[in-house]
DNA sequence: GCCGGCGTTCACTATCGGTGAACAGCCTTT
DNA sequence: AAAGGCTGTTCACCGATAGTGAACGCCGGC
């Protein structure tokens, strides 16, 4: 059964890339292994395994199977949806001047996913990498998103994801939320502290597109020590708008 | 109806792949559109398309449809098996040194794939693209891997994939493949000469595992003139198979 | 030599993927 | 304005099929 109690369409889709993102976790995975985690049959899992390797989407290497990588081809073709030279030159040049991990989110749908990450040479902070979903609500790249969505959009959103707790910080009181974007908007800057991930505090501005609409946002990670006292603060607030601002300039001319 | 005739598991994962790589290589498309490509109703295009966008892997805009960067994830995935930053590296390296297009690919199934591409700052060469699949009997790369596999695996990769025609100069007879896949052997070194596009030639060297068996092959394209002449495809092939050594070194040890 | 794990195969059936027709909205055309 | 053509969307229907569970052959380890 799938995680989510959503109704879909097409079922069958729904176990595809539920095994397809299990092999993903694993780094690779038997058919056992896989009827184990989605409490399918094998043979379900055979077939659907079997299926999607003559497709050529996954590989099989003994008795183990892995992504394959015709994945690339997708990704770099969701990647030109962007201006992505220039936006991960900004990205990267961000992140060596902080020193800091650096992600650009992008809103998708009623999901935030992290388009582009470059981590710092020192901090190994907690990388979810990109092409994960961000949570929305207890992260500063999601809320410097969430805050320019309008009120319908947002709702969607966060009906669809809920408002999970990870931390004992993480704002779970949709009001609470509310209070906390409006104060976004005012700053135009969304801050992180410890919501998502304990000892991780961030900063991030959101990319507006010509409509106004958030296109999706750039934010920078570090732990509690590094991202607190103010001149530090204001200094990389100042960094990571101004990247943004750039970014947006990307987006919009392309 | 798919375009290979091939008897599949899970039909529906067929259509929905059949889907996602039309959106692909339409760069984005609406309903109708995905309809008239595949052949299926718009009911179903709509069901399929309806379901991605919830699980997350097509994104819509307006009345279109992208895939979503959630396919990085994927990607990020498939190139963990490598490693990947001494592969890259190597791979850029040649590309500098020759001046030339410059690729890896990897063997998956019965497949070849492109899993590196670095591109040369002059050469706008006919690249597939990181994630494509490559004609094995047609290209030198392809080669290069056909003639390090044992004669059951090239069989069903051949079978697989057949001979097809892509210039005067592909080989499609299957006697005469297998004399140039000897002189592979004897020369560790493939050359494709505008077998796949014409006025591209190229130099490729197999990458090898432990167990002997071709894990791949770094190739260098370049048009036919800057391709030829004894002196620079000596050169070429020199580094060529260099490069090849070092990522077999690579390979090996990871 | 046995047990427990694996991947594979097979018939069977309820489910569901796909069809085609009808609908509503948004353009451009007349 | 009205008509036509294009979207995307919905619905009831039916046959194909995704998934089950049991049986099989295989391999490695106690």
């Amino acid at each position: 059964m799938n995680a989510d109690g959503e109704q879909l369409g097409v079922k069958s889709t729904g176990t595809c890339f539920g095994l397809l993102e299990r092999v993903r976790v694993r780094g690779g995975a038997g058919i056992s292994e896989l009827a184990r985690d989605t409490g399918l049959s094998k043979s379900a899992v055979h077939k659907h395994v079997q299926t999607l390797s003559t497709l050529g989407f996954l590989v099989r290497e003994g008795d183990r199977y892995h992504l394959s990588f015709r994945f690339l081809a997708f990704a770099r073709q969701a990647r030109d949806r962007l201006p992505f030279a220039r936006v991960e030159s900004t990205v990267r040049d961000l992140a060596e001047t902080t020193d800091h991990t650096t992600d650009f989110l992008v809103r998708e749908n009623d999901a935030v996913v992290c388009a582009v990450q470059t981590p710092a040479g020192t901090g190994a902070g907690p990388e979810h990498g990109e092409g994960s979903v961000v949570p929305a609500h207890a992260t500063a790249g999601g809320k410097a998103v969430l805050a320019y969505l309008d009120e319908a959009e947002r709702d969607a959103l966060l009906e669809r994801r809920g408002l999970p707790r990870y931390t004992e910080k993480t704002i779970t009181d949709r009001a609470r939320l509310e209070e906390e974007l409006q104060s976004v908007r005012d700053r135009r800057v969304a801050f992180g502290r410890e919501e998502f991930t304990p000892g991780v505090h961030a900063v991030a501005s959101p990319v507006l597109g010509t409509d106004g609409r958030p296109v999706g946002s750039v934010s920078v990670v570090g732990d509690t020590r590094q991202m607190s006292g103010k001149r530090l603060e204001e200094d990389v607030v100042g960094l990571v708008t101004s990247a943004a601002k750039t970014i947006e300039r990307a987006v919009r001319t392309a």
